[in-house]
DNA sequence: CTGTTAGCGCGTTCAT
DNA sequence: ATGAACGCGCTAACAG
């Protein structure tokens, strides 16, 4: 290990000369500056960041922690989050907590003891238990997606209730009026305000709401999946199906297939969410795309606005609005048409 | 910030003996443990890990550093490493590279200077660079999945060349001829081997090898995509595809929907690594699958050992085997027959 | 069983 | 323009 001191020694000049060569600051004579250049390089010195850190209290790292990292709607938002981030010169630490409790409290711990800087969280259950413990830490944290009851605490996320509310407006106006609602736990926000927006487009048109036609499950293919026989196993089939998030709607679409139901001639599919047109491979699919780009962005810049002091309220909740993007999985029926 | 010194204070002893009960280390009455442990519990005291990080020199943290976190083969991989890791009370570091040389190099410079422990590196590119940047600094190092010409190094990796040639075997011996090889770019390992254990197994059953039927790219969907449209226009058109990776054969199953092709009727599809079948609708693919979850635990039990200075050699090779799994994608064909 | 001293690598403060 | 002393929070080595 080659410390400030190594590099001190060798260009003949006290550590904290090097400290400021490194860090640009305070006065350096050129002549100097490069005597320590040429050490650093020649003993390929990399600056304990540990050190620096305790020095500094501050890590200049912030926490970004997701429910499935194998989710393309994560991936972007991330890549929002490291822009906003690196344009402060703060770099993000990626964990995934698989929707698991456990996880999600371990990974937080870890991070605090290693003193991260500021915290992006997609809560994994609705209970204030981690939420608590990062904000006594004194440490800030912005919510992402999802809203927690009992907290104070800031949030980013998309339109849950307005995206379904468009997303079933639409339906509804191609002639839908038994509509499926497959979508993730009941015990997550954007789970239940998904619903919230169906029951309320439903109730604008005066679409009667069949409680055995909501499904709760998994934001996960196989949860999509299997909610979907669920649906094709009923006596009165839906003419179309809302699936809560982009992976049930991957789901649903490989149990309509393997039943040989056709997409969009015998049922109509919409979703939350957009899903990559590669990762699917029929129909495009008609969605209710959240802005997921800026919705990591956005909450990086306001943690950031909080780790720099800012003195903001600990309860902003910032809505994105969703965007209908009408593509090809739906199709006008006749208002008593059914295809059970 | 609460630190080892006040939670010393309130419980009325050094700072050392809170740091004994902490890290259980020494001996501690059990009414001074408890007097301790009320302490911090109270004050919800969390060890600042920096501060021991830079007393123990040592941060008890792994870099993973992968090329695609999308892609389930490296969820798999991931999840092997974690637990490997976390039987050794280590924590992992996970960086996506996106295949990426610039990316690579920043998080590897980031993690150099946090003082990672230790090193697993997928290698977006093949040139020694980063690899001596690590091993220069005295940090253990095990590539994954690729190897790196011109340095010593520690690799684990799937048997490319044999997986390659069980597929192939395979489509032969169903009387395929011309059989289209669509794989990553030329300039990794990994694709290059895959093409080797094709052209071994077309050598060794005696068919020609039309080079025009092997096409580098990305390891990507959408690269599967569009190498399969360029086989598609072909004039002789091959009457199998063998895809080097799972994500390139979803690219080549959308592409061949498409176009209307069925498989296997139309024609036979294999590939490199599993998929996970809710990744795509139909049909179910034969495959060479590695063993991913082994790979990310094998590599991190060999780094583990290096860093706890057992003395190895640096240049182990360690080529995990590959299983053929046959399942419906691939038809008989009668050696004479073409699709063209 | 518990405490004191010292130092990990670095940067702020204050001299020079 | 450069350096010495000190301390960030923690623990190894040694006392007692």
């Amino acid at each position: 290990m080659t410390s400030i001191r190594d590099v001190a020694n060798k260009a003949g000049v006290a550590p904290i000369t090097v400290s400021r060569v490194i860090n640009n600051a305070g006065y350096v004579s050129a002549e100097t500056r490069h005597r320590v250049e040429a050490a650093i390089a020649e003993l390929q010195y990399i600056p304990n960041k540990l050190a620096q850190s305790l020095r500094f209290k501050k890590t200049s790292t912030l926490a970004l922690v997701v429910s499935d990292i194998t989710n393309p709607f994560w991936t972007t938002v991330t890549r929002g989050v490291e822009d906003a981030a690196s344009k402060y010169n703060y770099s993000v630490m990626l964990c995934n907590t698989d929707e698991n409790r456990a996880k999600q409290n371990n990974y937080v711990r870890l991070l605090l003891e290693r003193q991260t800087d500021g915290f992006l969280l997609v809560p994994a259950y609705s209970s204030p238990e981690t939420i608590e413990a990062i904000q006594s830490q004194g440490v800030p944290l912005v919510l992402l997606d999802r809203r927690v009851p009992d907290v104070q605490v800031d949030v980013v996320r998309g339109d849950s209730v307005g995206g379904a509310y468009q997303l079933i407006d639409y339906l509804i106006s191609l002639g839908h009026r038994r509509i499926a609602m497959l979508t993730g736990p009941e015990h997550l926000s954007s789970s239940t305000e998904r619903v919230r927006g169906y029951k309320q487009a439903c109730s604008t048109f005066g679409v009667e709401i069949d409680p055995s036609l909501i499904i709760f499950g998994e934001f996960r293919q196989d949860s999509g999946f299997d909610m979907t026989q669920q649906i094709l196993e009923m006596s009165a089939r839906p003419t179309a199906i809302f699936a809560g998030n982009n992976f049930i709607a991957i789901g649903v679409l490989k149990a309509l297939h393997e039943a040989g139901i056709h997409v969009p001639d015998s049922i109509s599919v919409v979703c939350f969410d957009d899903l990559p047109l590669m990762l699917v491979i029929d129909p495009f699919l008609t969605v209710a795309v959240q802005p997921a780009y800026d919705m990591g962005y956005q909450a990086t810049e306001l943690l950031l606005a909080k780790i720099n002091g800012e003195q903001l309220s600990d309860n902003r909740d910032i809505i994105l609005p969703t965007e209908l993007i009408i593509r090809q999985s739906c199709r006008a029926i006749s208002p008593n048409s059914t295809h059970a």
